[in-house]
DNA sequence: CACTGTACTGGAATGCATTCCGGACTCGTT
DNA sequence: AACGAGTCCGGAATGCATTCCAGTACAGTG
């Protein structure tokens, strides 16, 4: 009875409506029930006019559309989602968004997606397996409607029973997973773009030549690896040495440090990715060997400075935003009840100083 | 009667049911009602145990659990957003995530809002402000329960007024909005970065420097422009030219073009972005300047291969992960009743041997 | 004029979990 | 033994929109 201030104003109102009511985030906006009344009709009438049902006269289009601008109405798009049982909204597992690699394919994939109608749920794995397996039973509780997965570790078996025990649609995006067919997949033609590498590298006479390569726990690497040994046996005298590891700028100082000490220095290095990348040119200037006159250098992923380099860097490049709109294309196909698929977009060897004929 | 198959089987499963049933997403799973009906308790208690209530005596939650063991059940999160009127989700508006520092702030702010059990939606502007405001309303209709915002255009009315009749709490990314307190907000402290350039640049006896910068629509741009008239003054002799446009490669080439044809060309340049700088470089390639030699140059925001460039660029820095991270700080503190609060953290000059003294 | 058909509309069930309220039962106390 | 108190539980309303089903009203046909 004699509450403080604070509880008192909640009795009052819970007594003024004789009954309780939970929090609502926003100022109390109309709902679809109150645009029914405002405009003398049952609530699924308003329903029907709002979600385009054929079996509405003029009349009563006219009279909810004026209760709904006259209220403001907007649905409440949760009890939507409730109800309809599909949220519009799809979730993006990735290693990591400061990849600029990763970042252009989740650009690509969240316009297409938007352009559909749905929202991107985005969640980093942080180049964690566990977090994969995490984030996608996360998404999962969340009831997204289909997922992309950028995966950090492919071969995680938390991950792929996660991935078995779901229905719901997924696209990896240049991993490879044991999915029975279920998924659908972009990948890009790795080994193209290392075969052209090889080639160009063998032709202008080098003969040991290195792959700083990033985790083997990921279909790029392993792509890139298989076609750096086979793209060599093709020429005799011609030998690589691989250095897979980590994606980081360590992994790419310390391959390289151990390469440039073993038995059989390389004359040219192909760099598996943007850290991998600065990992290298670090050990190479600490060295003070010059690119391309000591060793020629060649990487993978374009980064937005390399042909301003000095020399110019070769890149291995590829189309990441494309890439991300493939993805998202793939996804909405499955949600409108296509079957799964996986399309394969081509790399490109693009020539750079940084590539020479080695030193005698 | 004779329907087909198909037709059939759906009739016969509705006559089963005696009552019509959405489609559900996800093969059917169990919901509270089952694990009530398993456990031979009311769905309030099973609420109750799940919820960790007090009001629950152990051999009830011990009934309980065994049936959420056994159904394998798994809370309906969409219910619990519609009931809670929460939806544990944060919106994140940002220009264009592919660019590299939008992105490293993304991962800080994700990485901090799911500790604290919030998912993130992200939207691309793609630098139209028109789509600022579109995507503040989207994410408004899917009752986030808050809003961080990297805009691509904050002088956009629209956005301002999407903003205004709204109560989401929200965060500022480095961007200035007449938004009366109503936000928070993490800023750079751009003008201290700038301060610093040209106090080096002054030191090394520069006399003409110019600022090829980005959007004015924009709070970085700003700050900078005004900070490198404000530290001008303080050196009589000493002048700038400041050339604003798009954050792109494009813009950075005509404005340098533009810079090095005029009457006074500048001995020094401050390239304000990732994109400024692609496009400053080029057109300096492509007239075959040297720098420091013929041009100094010093650049805005860190680029990985920065240091690995010839001559080694210097660089105004700051740490974009940080900023995300203390965005989402923010933002959570909001959430949970704090006050709007601003916070700004620091630029730092990074030296290179992109800076030299002028030639004479 | 009766009857079938068509065009709409309202009512109610539904999705799933949360929470208030009242009631039942147990226990300690005088 | 009885009563006030404390524990704990079930029932029902609630959030909000969707959709099935049944029913009204009016039109067309024989």
């Amino acid at each position: 009875m004699s509450d403080a201030p604070a509880r008192k104003r909640t009795a009052a109102r819970r007594s003024a409506d004789s009954t309780y009511r939970p929090a609502t985030s926003l100022a109390d906006r109309a709902g679809m029930r109150q645009v029914a009344n405002r405009a003398g009709v049952a609530m699924s009438s308003v329903s029907r006019v709002l979600s385009g049902h054929p079996d509405v006269s003029p009349t009563m289009r006219d009279r909810v559309m004026a209760a709904v601008e006259e209220l403001g109405y907007e649905p409440n798009m949760l009890a939507q989602m409730l109800r309809r049982g599909a949220t519009q909204t799809v979730g993006f597992v990735v290693g990591d968004i400061s990849n600029p690699l990763l970042a252009q394919i989740a650009l690509g994939a969240e316009v297409a997606l938007r352009a559909a109608g749905y929202a991107m749920l985005l969640t980093n794995s942080v180049n964690d397996a566990h977090l994969d397996a995490t984030h996608v039973r996360l998404l999962q509780q969340r009831r997204v409607d289909g997922l992309l997965l950028s995966l950090s570790d492919e071969t995680n078996p938390e991950t792929a029973e996660a991935l078995a025990r779901t229905t719901t649609p997924s696209v990896l995006i240049d991993r490879d997973l044991p999915t029975e067919g279920q998924a659908s997949a972009v990948l890009s033609d790795h080994a193209a773009g290392i075969t052209a590498a090889v080639e160009r590298l063998v032709r202008l006479g080098h003969e040991r030549i290195a792959l700083v390569a990033g985790s083997p726990h990921v279909r790029p690497t392993r792509e890139r690896i298989t076609a750096m040994e086979e793209a060599v046996q093709a020429h005799p005298g011609v030998f690589a040495q691989v250095r897979s590891g980590a994606f980081t700028e360590t992994h790419g100082t310390a391959a390289t440090r151990e390469l440039l000490d073993g038995r059989r220095p390389p004359t040219a290095i192909v760099a598996g990715g943007n850290q991998i990348l600065v990992g290298v040119l670090a050990e190479l200037a600490a060295r003070k060997l010059r690119i391309p006159r000591d060793v020629s250098l060649i990487t993978c992923d374009d980064v937005p400075l390399a042909k301003f380099f000095t020399p110019p860097l070769a890149v291995i490049t590829r189309d990441p935003y494309e890439m991300g709109s493939v993805a998202a294309r793939l996804l909405l196909d499955r949600l409108g009840g296509g079957e799964p698929e996986t399309v394969t977009l081509p790399t490109t060897l693009v020539a750079g100083a940084s590539c020479a004929a080695p030193r005698q």
